[in-house]
DNA sequence: GTCTATAACATGATAGAC
DNA sequence: GTCTATCATGTTATAGAC
């Protein structure tokens, strides 16, 4: 009986929804990351953050749940990256350099966590992979971000959008070299990154030059359907 | 607990060992084309090829063995057709042709077996993905076979190398649209390919033109380091 | 709407007997 | 080589407490 009347309904649950919600997922990461995600079962996330296993499907439908809201956030904290520190850079090589690399500064840490991503991002069955229909926002915005390092009195407007897609590409190249890399520091990865950095600016001087003016149309056609490749739409 | 379980011995071996495996590897194959490959369940494999779970597991010990096997076969039915049809063939975009197509049209049929094919090939954690060191001389193979349409007096031997691990890497890319091709026919894998052979002698020209001759060491090295990434070596 | 507890299910995988 | 358990885990379901 408690003697205080009408005491707010009590006893109450260690901490309200978004507390919990925070905790699992904090904890899920934390786990996928010293264990690795295969071996993360559900029921150790759910133990270490000390809610029933029910309350963690409640939040989280899925294992790979977990890793699309880690993609999410990541790709929002590049993008606040990118405008950021974006305009204090005036020369395109540097800012192509920036945003591949921003990128994987953020992705560095987890490794792990980016194996099991991978994976998800690469299936075909999965509606979160990178090329379905269903994560096509997330796409897009991907791109634009990387099209905005194209903002850039070098590159002709009429071949951003086509190059945006290009540069997006050899960024999940890099994340699936990142991905193999074994070397001490993620050296290949950098080098993969050097390797673009060198050359899209080639590229662009190519495709603009008036010599190759009768093979530009062609090319960025080409361009055109490795986005429509990629982008699967 | 079936009730004739304990009615003693052993039933004898119903066939020899080979017999058993090549029965389990068909149904397996004609299982994940008719319901899927994930719908498809190893208790489906065995109890349709009339062996137990466990002998199932004994000569397939993972259900991405089945896969693994299958994309060995195909490979080798590639390398036979390039090598019987290639000789026939002079022009170079007919080359590229024929080595994309042959290897199109022998996977066409098995779509949702790409499908989960394309899932182990990509997944970083298996020994099986297309770019892990164990599948290293399947790589080789398949580079080979490629590198053999290159064989031609307008390819500059010095670049044939590098060339043939970018058509490799192109064919890889025509392997990911296919599995997302909902189109009849699958109309935008055959346009992928078309891009491909349309841009490959131009890429050629490019490097080979005297003009051009300053770029072609960098661009070489660039795809030197692509071979690196892909190989993962 | 937040949370617990517990059971149950399907399935990939393994162990060990014969 | 072959089988019969048995396990581990992702996932679903149920029943209820506050």
């Amino acid at each position: 009986m408690t003697p205080r009347a009408r005491a707010r309904p009590v006893a109450r649950h260690r901490d309200d929804g978004l507390a919990a919600r925070s905790r699992i997922q904090a904890v899920a990461l934390r786990l996928f990351r010293d264990k690795g995600f295969d071996r993360t079962t559900m029921r150790d996330v759910a133990r270490r953050a000390k809610v029933s296993l029910g309350l963690a499907y409640h939040y989280f439908p899925s294992k790979e749940a977990f890793v699309q809201a880690y993609y999410v956030a990541r790709q929002d904290e590049h993008a606040a990256v990118v405008g950021r520190e974006l305009p204090g850079v005036p020369a395109l090589a540097d800012r192509i350099r920036l945003v591949l690399e921003s990128k994987q500064a953020l992705l560095a840490g987890d490794r792990d966590l980016l194996v099991a991503l991978t994976r998800v991002l690469l299936d075909p069955t999965s509606p979160l992979s990178a090329f379905a229909p269903e994560t096509r926002p997330l796409r897009d915005q991907a791109v634009a971000i990387f099209r905005s390092a194209l903002d850039h009195p070098d590159v002709p407007e009429s071949l951003r959008d086509a190059l945006a897609t290009l540069l997006w590409a050899a960024h999940m190249g890099v994340m699936l070299r990142f991905v193999y890399d074994e070397s001490p520091a993620h050296r290949e990865t950098g080098r993969a990154i050097d390797a673009i950095v060198e050359t899209f600016p080639t590229l662009v001087a190519l495709l603009s030059s008036p010599m190759l003016q009768p093979l530009q149309e062609g090319l960025v056609e080409r361009m055109r359907s490795l986005g429509l490749v990629l982008g699967a739409d």
